[in-house]
DNA sequence: GCATGATAAATGAC
DNA sequence: GTCATTTATCATGC
């Protein structure tokens, strides 16, 4: 009894709200613009985390989302990857 | 326009991994219960808990690995 | 009805 | 062993 209310408990962070407009353009203006590479370093996380006010973890969970469903449907990312393209310089760094 | 690279960072190394398979309440309230008694699991203790559970003893680790990562967190 | 964020199995680097 | 991941699954938003 004592465990199945632990997990509830654990399972209650699992009730998700979506991002805000501005945090999911960030990510995906850093997503795009490192699509070569789209692995952020944990610096880069932080930093991230900070401007989109969410959690390091999120973001972590952001980038694994959205790399696995990019990767798996690239046509339907073709549009949403032409709109980032051309907002976005390429900035190589770290 | 410059060509939309597909997804080349990928390790595509498509080797065959076991699909992920969830389990079931029973398993799970198990591997707990034997979380709470020592999050380090003993070989042996980990052959009898898989043996019971059908589970095999990499899981049993694998989830005794992924347990503590879940609780430090 | 899918899109999206979070969690649960499974792998691999170190 | 830890730990950042991949992948499927779950739960919710809309």
């Amino acid at each position: 009894a004592v465990m199945i209310l632990r997990s509830r408990f654990l399972d209650a962070r699992r009730k998700r709200r979506n991002f805000n407009k501005q945090a999911t353009e960030i990510l995906n203006e850093y997503f795009y613009s490192h699509l070569s590479n789209p692995y952020p370093s944990e610096e880069a996380k932080e930093e991230l985390a900070k401007k989109c006010g969410i959690t390091v973890s999120q973001v972590s969970n952001w980038f694994g989302n959205k790399r696995i469903r990019y990767k798996k449907n690239i046509g339907k990312f073709q549009e949403e990857a032409n709109i980032y393209a051309a907002k976005t310089a390429v900035t190589a760094t770290n | 326009a410059p060509p939309l690279p597909g997804a080349p960072w990928y390790p595509m190394h498509t080797r065959s991994r076991k699909k992920r398979k969830p389990y079931s309440k029973l398993q799970l309230a198990e591997l707990e219960g034997e979380f709470m008694v020592n999050e380090f699991i003993t070989r042996q203790r980990r052959r009898e808990l898989s043996d019971r559970l059908n589970l095999s003893d990499q899981q049993v680790k694998i989830w005794f690995q992924n347990r503590r990562m879940k609780k430090k967190r």
